[in-house]
DNA sequence: AACCCGTCCAACCGCTAGTAA
DNA sequence: CTTACTAGCGGTTGGACGGGT
């Protein structure tokens, strides 16, 4: 059957986390082809994944070279707050300026920092909750709590 | 031991810009 | 010029996990 320009059939998509099996067609596909054509990957009926899907799973997985399972470090962090003042929410421009890593990763850890510090913020705002600091001193984080540029909390 | 809560991270969604038809 | 489609980006969500109570 002819189908509209246009219409596309989203019935045999997966979704949810990628299997060993299906990273190794992608991986192989992109050893072939290079990273592009990724709308192709499902069309020759490879995977059963979007384009968009494929790619992002190559960007920030199974690229070589990534930081796996690492945290930032204290100069990682520096050039994120720095860059992140200047740029703004320019992820995948501040990654390009971190080796290894993704624009999903610096994303990541910009709101986990950002919660983290707005929690700080909050405790110190009211003292007779609890301990003060009290979650500072518990952070896993050897990085010492930069300056709060109040402007970037958002 | 069981529960709660915060953190981390993978992967999704929606939007936009660029481009081919 | 318009339309259709893709690639890429930023925001958001939900589940796994670990530490504290």
């Amino acid at each position: 059957m002819m189908k509209k320009k246009g219409f596309k059939d989203q019935s045999n998509i997966r979704k949810g986390p990628w299997s060993a099996e299906e990273d190794e067609v992608l991986i192989d596909f992109i050893n072939k082809n290079g990273p592009r054509d990724w709308s192709s990957i499902q069309s020759k009926g490879l995977l059963p994944r979007t384009g968009k899907s494929c790619r992002l799973r190559w960007v920030n997985k199974l690229r070589p070279n990534l930081k796996v399972g690492c945290k930032f470090s204290a100069e990682e962090e520096r050039i994120v707050v720095e860059l992140q003042a200047r740029l703004g929410n320019k992820w995948a421009t501040i990654a390009s300026h971190l080796t290894g890593r993704t624009d999903n990763d610096v994303k990541n850890f910009w709101s986990s920092r950002k919660k983290r510090l707005a929690r700080t913020l909050n405790s110190s705002l009211q003292p007779n909750k609890k301990c003060l600091y009290q979650d500072q001193s518990k952070q896993k984080s050897t990085v010492p709590t930069p300056q709060l540029p109040s402007s970037n909390l958002e």
